[in-house]
DNA sequence: ATCCAGGTGCATT
DNA sequence: AATGCACATGGA
């Protein structure tokens, strides 16, 4: 008989508590559940998902298997999911010397303590979520996801409460995008939700292949050649679904009102002041917009 | 009402 | 290479 219980070592500084703020935000969220002090989330493990129980732990996360087989492979696959999606192993204080270089940032260490960059592992859905997300507010977007993975997403009920997966490439390749229209998507949202579908159904994109690419510029160019991925959406996946620590969605709504209630721009045309700001921030790029998007939801 | 939302692709200069 | 525009709808 295998553990279905696992501690998950964090690094110094870790807070759940601040993993739990950014996945309950309010939104409309179908891809886990909010319990007090703790997060359930169907885990797509290959061909064997797993209801997943996560709560603070002294010495970093504890994981509790609550629906599910366990195999001989099932901690070691958890593991490391836990890592591309809250990457408790990772090293900040790097960042933090860079925060305290910045004075109206250097408030952050302290505020935002141990908050991680929250992944999302699936390329897939990192990409349709970039996707629904251009250019609508987010309540909207969630609505619009929650009828996707409604209607697509494998879905399993525990005790009365229903866990999604996000839908497959394969099936959503074969989607009517009228189906998509109807659900307020707009046509073209559609047709770039269902084509990248097909990219992945077809073989011609997957998160393997994208990390085989030499190098960044290689990546951007991959995803940038779909259709309905700009530089934006590029950037947006590769920082939340390869983890890549030197990405910013440049133009990003939300960036630009962070950067500038911060004062660090002048306007949101001042390319000057950024490109100063982000240099000081190399090799942690991504970080300092996620903490940026945190400090948004700080009444100021 | 009006403007802005976690933008993008395509047509026009 | 830069600029303009449609896209669709909700929230403030």
């Amino acid at each position: 008989m295998s553990a279905r219980t696992f501690i998950i070592p964090a690094s110094d500084p870790f807070s759940f508590d601040e993993c739990l703020w950014f996945l309950d935000r309010g939104f409309d969220e179908c891809m886990h559940t909010i319990l007090p002090a703790r997060v359930r989330k169907l885990v797509p493990l290959p061909g064997n998902p797993v209801l997943v129980d996560f709560r603070a732990h002294p010495e970093g996360i504890m994981a509790e298997l609550l629906e599910g087989d366990v195999n001989p492979g099932t901690e070691a696959t958890l593991r490391a999911y836990v890592h591309e999606w809250l990457a408790p192993q990772q090293d900040i204080l790097p960042f933090y010397d860079k925060l305290a270089r910045i004075p109206a940032m250097a408030y952050m260490p302290e505020a935002f303590k141990g908050l991680r960059l929250i992944g999302i592992p699936d390329l897939f859905e990192a990409l349709a979520w970039s996707i629904i997300g251009q250019q609508i507010n987010l309540p909207f977007a969630y609505r619009l996801k929650r009828r996707m993975v409604e209607r697509w997403g494998e879905s399993y009920d525990f005790g009365g409460t229903a866990y999604h997966l996000f839908p497959a490439p394969s099936v959503m390749a074969q989607a009517d995008p009228a189906e998509l229209r109807a659900m307020q998507f707009t046509g073209r949202k559609s047709e770039y939700i269902i084509g990248v579908a097909k990219q992945f159904a077809e073989g011609h994109v997957s998160k393997a292949a994208l990390l085989a690419l030499p190098g960044l510029e290689a990546r951007r160019r991959a995803l940038t050649d779909l259709r309905g991925i700009g530089i934006w959406s590029a950037n947006y996946a590769l920082m939340k679904s390869l983890r890549d620590a030197t990405c910013i969605p440049h133009g990003d709504a939300g960036l630009l009102n962070a950067l500038l209630s911060h004062q660090l721009i002048s306007s949101k045309s001042d390319q000057a002041a950024m490109e100063k700001l982000y240099r000081k921030f190399k090799g942690w790029e991504s970080y300092m917009v996620a903490y940026l998007w945190r400090s948004l939801a700080v009444k100021s």
